[in-house]
DNA sequence: AAAAGACTGTTCAACACTGAACAATAAAGT
DNA sequence: ACTTTATTGTTCAGTGTTGAACAGTCTTTT
């Protein structure tokens, strides 16, 4: 075992996730005081952007993108169906799945919300070049390409 | 209101920051499951390598450092101490604070945790140049600073 | 000095998230 | 047709995190 050397924070990729780590646990906690106002939460957030892109989708296919699991949506999907936010309609299909959809209200307070989300992050990262923005997004998503084969290979 | 021109997915820094936080969240589970090995959690490993770092921390600083709350730390740290990992010692100048070390097993541990860290941290960001590493690391650090800023503005 | 204010660590109740066990339903194998 | 296996959503106990209230200690003000 080397010494000092190969501490990890003179470890150009670890430095460099470690500040990844880091910005995203600011942004978030962020995001959270900003959405404050609407009396919603992160979670919350991540759900109504999904129902709004993927209308009609499955809490199973909803707890997959969110990357949480199963019984997370139920517990929070029931909390805002009855704030009148969203829709849990059955699958004639298939009697198992309920198809998630949004409300009227629901889909305005989730365009408030996305305003709000587009609002900090384009505050916060006015200053980087979008080119920069974009070559990190290319990254991040090899990346997330990586990791989602991983999880995959395990089971 | 637009229409579809102001969908935030159109918009490149909020698909760029998605994929960041994404990415992140990934990670951390995939951070989680092998650190399994060594019996920790990634907030256990927070604490190491911060104490690996700055020996004689106090709790309110190492609080403050891993962006969580001081009875967090009430939590965590009586409950690695009993486990042999770290020493809390009373500072004699001022009573009120407990400063923080590793014992020589929590060095172990650290150790071997941050060489997992590194491990996953290298083997994902593998095909990742390394100039764009540190331009994302660039980045990174720039919305550190302009989130923290906007923290301490808060009070 | 004495009082007021600020800071450190702890406790506690509230809430969030998870994984395992479960019931209902569907699909596949025999 | 019948049995087995897989899938969907729910429940529940266990665990993690937080913020507010608190006691003890230091610092500042009066």
């Amino acid at each position: 075992m080397n010494k000092n050397q190969s501490l990890p924070w003179d470890h150009p990729r670890f430095r460099s996730w470690i500040a990844v780590a880091r910005a995203c646990q600011l942004m978030q906690q962020s995001l959270a005081r900003s959405l404050a106002d609407l009396d919603i939460k992160p979670p919350h957030l991540d759900i109504l952007v999904n129902l709004y892109r993927f209308e009609g989708i499955s809490q199973q296919e909803l707890a997959r993108k969110l990357l949480v699991g199963r019984s997370n949506m139920s517990m929070l999907l029931p909390q805002m169906e009855k704030r009148g936010l969203i829709l849990r309609r059955d699958d004639e299909r298939d009697k198992r799945v309920l198809r998630l959809y949004l409300t009227p209200e629901g889909r305005k307070l989730s365009e408030e919300a996305m305003a709000i989300q587009t609002g900090l992050i384009d505050r916060v990262l006015s200053d980087e070049p979008i080119e920069q923005c974009m070559a990190t997004a290319d990254s991040m998503e090899r990346i997330i390409t990586v990791l989602l084969k991983d999880l995959r290979d395990e089971d």
